[in-house]
DNA sequence: GTAATTTGTTAACCTAAGTGAACGTACTAT
DNA sequence: ATAGTACGTTCACTTAGGTTAACAAATTAC
C-alpha cells in the first residue's frame, strides 16, 4: 500500500531514501468504509485527500436531492474548496466504495515543502496538469450533448460506469437518472439495430 | 502597466527589489490587437499567457462552427493544454479585445524557479486556487439549466455579457446563439411582468 | 425472513433546446 | 458609396431532456 504512493510520486520526481522515509513517517494512510462521509456541507475542514484504492465522490444537496459532480478514483487527489477558501464547504465528500486514502494537512504540507522543496515542485506540476485536464473535460462537457457525454465516458472511464450507481452517474453527466436510463436504451437499440 | 503585474503578485508573495527587477527584466509584455490568434488548432506552442488588460478566449472548431469555451480577462492566466501534453493543440486562443498580456515560456519559468523558489510557491498556490475555483464552476454548470447558468453569469461576471459577442457567450454557456436569444427574451419578459 | 428503503426502468405529458431558414442591422473592405 | 459579411433575433418544426408517477428488483435494516 505504501509503495503505491511512492510509485506514483516517482513518476514526477526522484526521491532519496530520506525523503521516502519522511513521507512514510507521516502516517498519512486511512481506511474508509463504503458510505462514510469525509466532509459535510457547512463544515470547514483543512484536510486534503489522495485516493490509493477505492472511490470518493463529491455531491451537493440541492432542493433535497443529491447531485454528484465528481468521482475520484485511484491516483486522484482532492483538495476541498473549503480548505483554500476557509469558508464552510458547499458540498459533501463520501466514499462510494471501501477505500484507502492518504490524508494531508496544510501545516504538514508546509513543513514538507520547507524540508524538501521538491515536494512543492511536485504539487505545482500536479495541479498545473490537473487544471489543464480539467479545462479540457469542461470544454468537452460544454460542447457535447448528454448522449455524447455518456459515450465519451464509456470510452474514457469505462470503469466508472461499472463501479458507480446510475443515479450518481446521471448528475455527474448533468442529467436526471430517468434521462440516463432512456439514453442508455436509445444507444443499445442503435447497436442492436 | 508593469505595476499591474507586480501588484497582482504581491497579493500572494512578498518580492524583494531584486526579484521585482528580475521579473521586469524578462520583458514579458506583449500587446495583442483584437482578433489576433495566439494559438491555432494543430500547433504545438510552449507559451503561457497572463492577461493584464483586455480579453482572450479559447475556442474549438467543431463541424465548421466555432465553440467558445472560456474567456480570460484581467488577472487571469492560461497555460494551454498543449504546453503540458506536448501534443498539437485542440483549440484556438485569440484576443476578443485589444489586450496587453505577459508571455511566459517553460524554460524561462524553470530558470526563475531555480533563482527564486518563491516563484514556484506562487505558481503552486495560484494553480491550486484556480483548480478549486474551476471545480466549483464546473459543478455549478452541471447542476444548472442553461437559463440558470445565464443568470449566474449575470451576477458573477456581468462585465463579460457586455464585452463579449452573444454567439460566443452562447457556446460558453453550452447552448446555441438562438437559445440564448430566446432565453434572454424569456427573462426580460418575466422582469417586465 | 420480512419489511423498508434504495435503485433502475418505463410511460405519459410538458417544456425548452436544437435546427434550418429568413430578415434587419451593423460592421468591413475596397 | 456599395457590396459583402457577421451578428442578433425571430419563426416553425423537431427532438430530447425534465417531471411526475408507478413498478420491479436489489439492498439494507431489523
Amino acid at each position: 500500500m505504501h509503495n503505491i504512493l511512492l510509485e506514483f510520486i516517482s513518476k514526477y520526481i526522484t526521491l532519496s531514501d530520506a525523503e521516502e522515509n519522511a513521507i512514510l513517517s507521516l502516517n498519512l494512510f486511512r481506511s474508509v468504509p463504503k458510505g462514510s462521509v469525509l466532509l459535510k456541507e457547512g463544515e470547514s475542514s483543512t484536510e486534503g485527500y489522495f485516493v490509493l484504492k477505492g472511490c470518493l465522490r463529491t455531491y451537493y444537496i440541492i432542493d433535497g436531492n443529491e447531485k454528484t459532480t465528481a468521482f475520484y478514483t485511484e491516483m486522484d487527489g482532492i483538495t476541498p474548496n473549503c480548505v483554500l477558501t476557509k469558508l464552510p464547504s458547499e458540498y459533501f465528500i463520501s466514499a462510494t466504495e471501501d477505500s484507502i486514502i492518504t490524508v494531508a494537512d496544510p501545516s504538514l504540507e508546509q513543513e514538507m515543502f520547507e524540508k524538501f522543496p521538491k515536494f512543492e515542485s511536485l504539487c505545482r506540476i500536479l495541479s498545473e496538469e490537473l487544471l489543464a485536464k480539467q479545462q479540457v473535460r469542461f470544454d468537452q462537457f460544454k460542447t457535447s450533448t448528454p448522449e455524447l457525454r455518456y459515450q465519451h465516458l464509456l470510452k474514457q472511464r469505462p470503469d466508472l460506469i461499472q463501479r458507480v450507481p446510475q443515479h450518481q452517474l446521471a448528475s455527474f453527466l448533468g442529467i436526471t437518472p430517468q434521462s440516463l436510463s432512456r439514453l442508455r436504451g436509445r444507444i443499445s437499440e442503435k447497436k442492436t439495430g
